[in-house]
DNA sequence: TCACGGCGAGACACGTTTGTCTCACCTAAG
DNA sequence: CTTAGGTGAGACAAACGTGTCTCGCCGTGA
């Protein structure tokens, strides 16, 4: 985004994947071409950070998981009781997420590296059900997964994500853990 | 599916649209060639029944769609109290929702027809509140839009759907409305 | 028996996309 | 100034997807 981005190397090639995942949000029948666009890049230099449109899929996968597990991890769920921890991740994934939502949406199986930030939802439930704040009569991973599809739902539903990380993450959490009912 | 489903005109359509669904659902870049394999059709028969595959997606919206509708309509929502209208609704959309919720997910703008689905989620949500049943803290629209989300995660993650539909919208229900709060 | 209608298979032309390659450009380092 | 590395633009062939058309097949109803 910033001026000095368009420095040899190291940034072009984050640029190109954060314009990918931006693209294939709106259709994942974009080609290289629309993606170089997306990227300000020319579609050639798409071809000298990715041996194929394949290729470059595998890759905004990795980069997306690993961006949204770094947010995790620098939350440090582990070091707050659980509802807060809860808190934590949706802010955490939110912030990060609207590259990452495509990953977890669009090819379940093709990319496996997803199962990373999945496999925190599930541990966070697991460990809030040991410590007791959490429903045992749903198992853990399937509150994990459910937790997942209101983050999902978050980044996806424009009204509520357009009120800003806080505000979106708020009320998800609030709803995640207190459910619906008044 | 059955066998007598081969046989000349109106069952084939809705097979094809069964099938682009299923097709479309494991990457939306399928194309005809893939879809006419999905449901054991020739290519050409495509082409006899939709005009386009640009055609054969709207016309995918409006079935999916129509018959979530149906389905809601069959529960006679607005016959009973929120919580059970709740109950009712996951258990419709959960038992027609393995062709639907492609619609909700890859092309929000094309279909404009899934509207007629998340309406209805939102109405639910607006008439809990109104009867004091549903927290008013968030708007009925957001509750409606991260319900719908949930549906979607019951029949995404394969292994709570695998549990059948009684299960599955037993289990969204519950969290939906109670939260995951022991 | 025959015609008919819907079908599968496959050929076809056309446009689009992919992946490769070349060339000229610009910028930073020497 | 000169070089080297990364780039944008564009030409290019091959592969792929689309939409049309024709053929031969088979079941239904006359």
């Amino acid at each position: 985004m910033s001026i000095t981005d368009s420095r040899p190397g190291d940034g072009v090639r984050e640029r190109i994947l954060r314009a990918a995942a931006s693209a294939l949000r709106s259709h994942e029948r974009a080609g290289m071409a629309e993606i170089a666009t997306a990227a300000g890049v020319g579609r050639a230099t798409l071809y000298r950070h990715f041996a194929s449109r394949e290729d470059l899929l595998v890759e905004l996968g990795r980069f997306s998981a690993a961006e949204c597990v770094r947010a995790l991890e620098a939350a440090r769920l582990d070091a707050v009781p659980v509802p807060e921890a809860v808190a934590r991740a949706n802010r955490a994934v939110l912030s990060v997420g609207r590259a990452y939502w495509v990953v977890s949406v669009h090819a379940p199986d093709l990319w496996p590296e997803e199962r990373a930030v999945g496999d925190r939802l599930d541990l966070l439930a697991r460990r809030g059900q040991e410590d007791g704040v959490l429903r045992r009569d749903i198992p853990a991973d399937h509150l994990g997964a459910l937790h997942g599809s209101l983050i999902v739902g978050a980044l996806t539903y424009e009204p509520l994500i357009a009120l800003g990380v806080e505000e979106a993450a708020d009320t998800i959490t609030k709803l995640y853990l207190s459910g619906a009912a008044a």
